[in-house]
DNA sequence: CTTATTTTTTACCAAAAGGTAAAAAATAAG
DNA sequence: CTTATTTTTTACCTTTTGGTAAAAAATAAG
């Protein structure tokens, strides 16, 4: 067996770009639509060269969605945010959020498709692990409620607005992009995002700042 | 050629149950993950049969969202909506949207994944339709704001973040029944939606009631 | 009752797509 | 250079599925 880095890396790197390229076709076609051979063209090699390194397309799409959901959950935690007051690390959640929509958008888009299908392929532990970083928001939030640092509102629900009024901006970004007249949206577009979501929240739930 | 109204009526009758079958079935597989076998099934009748009053599964889908467009944009209207001031209003309208999530999430779940796929089977009659609809609600916004009646924000965004808040409530039910704890979405929650998506936005935009 | 029309069923078909098996080629190790 | 290991290619195979053609059955009209 060979161990060393150079063989191990190009393995990777072979995977990294199967995984790719598997995000984007995912998210353009849905699971179903989504036929190996395509993926396979877009990484650049035969489908039964991918069926070396993914030995089935359920495998290799829980491999993206596993990775899509490790990055949503990086900036899940609401008490990791720089900051000390609420508004602060409301802001840097939101901000986190749209940026994912940005730089993220197959993924985005991918994770919604599952969603919306009823979560079939999304793993027990995935979704505990999801619920686990939620609960620790849901109770900053109740704290702050407690502190009277805003209104009393039901955190859950909240969570449920910042995530649909940011994901929005990647999942149906056909449908801004028509009304804003882009044929893509630009930096500037999810910086306004950013402001208006913000603005709209915060002040929506009373944050005192 | 038979022109009474039985048959037309039975003819009818069953077009309606497949596009109803259909509008299910599309919104759990995908466009493409949703075999007309299971739609024929769902609605009572072989395959066959359903190709017999809609010649391809194109056009089958096509008349689903189509439907689902047309009752989605009769509640676009926010001039029409009851009421004489910007709090009223928004609030129907918002109402609105969370009552056809409440009551057609099938649908809601349609247009969404065709969306999130870039709208490749929405015809420019129905975007343009969608975009005349929303034309008029962005100019009303505008006055209100002009007159002082809320803060300056883009109505764009404003519009979009309404779409995302409430439609979540359908296309991201299974996740929002995890975070909640139930085994499908009660009356209770979506009147717990309608109260908090109406708080947070009315206040956040800064209305004055 | 007979004929015309509509609806349903039966029998197929061709293409797409996921996956397998084994040979061939490339690469690394000794 | 030879051998072992990994990667890629070639050749198939099976199932699924959208769609067609025509016969059969049901229904309505005269």
């Amino acid at each position: 067996m060979i161990r060393n880095g150079t063989k191990e890396t190009k393995r990777q790197h072979n995977e990294l770009h199967i995984l790719s390229a598997a995000e984007e076709i995912f998210a353009q076609h849905g699971y179903n639509g989504a036929p190996l051979e395509l993926i396979a063209e877009r990484a650049g090699l035969s489908k039964q060269n991918l069926l070396y390194y993914f030995p089935s397309k359920k495998l290799l799409y829980q491999k993206v969605l596993e990775s899509v959901l490790d990055n949503w959950l990086e900036f899940m935690a609401l008490l990791d945010q720089p900051g000390k007051d609420p508004a602060t690390k409301l802001e840097h959640y939101i901000r986190g959020k749209i940026e994912f929509s940005r730089t993220r958008p197959n993924g985005s888009k991918v994770y919604a498709n599952e969603i919306i299908s009823g979560a079939p392929h999304l793993s027990n532990e995935l979704k505990a692990r999801l619920l686990q970083h939620l609960e620790a928001d849901l109770k900053l939030v109740n704290v702050w409620i407690a502190e009277g640092q805003m209104d009393p509102i039901d955190p859950a629900h909240l969570f449920f607005m910042i995530w649909a009024a940011t994901q929005t901006y990647a999942d149906f970004s056909s449908q801004i992009e028509i009304v804003l007249g882009r044929s893509k949206l630009e930096a500037s577009d999810f910086e306004d995002a950013a402001k208006f979501v913000t603005h709209v929240i915060l002040k929506g739930i009373g944050i005192k700042n």
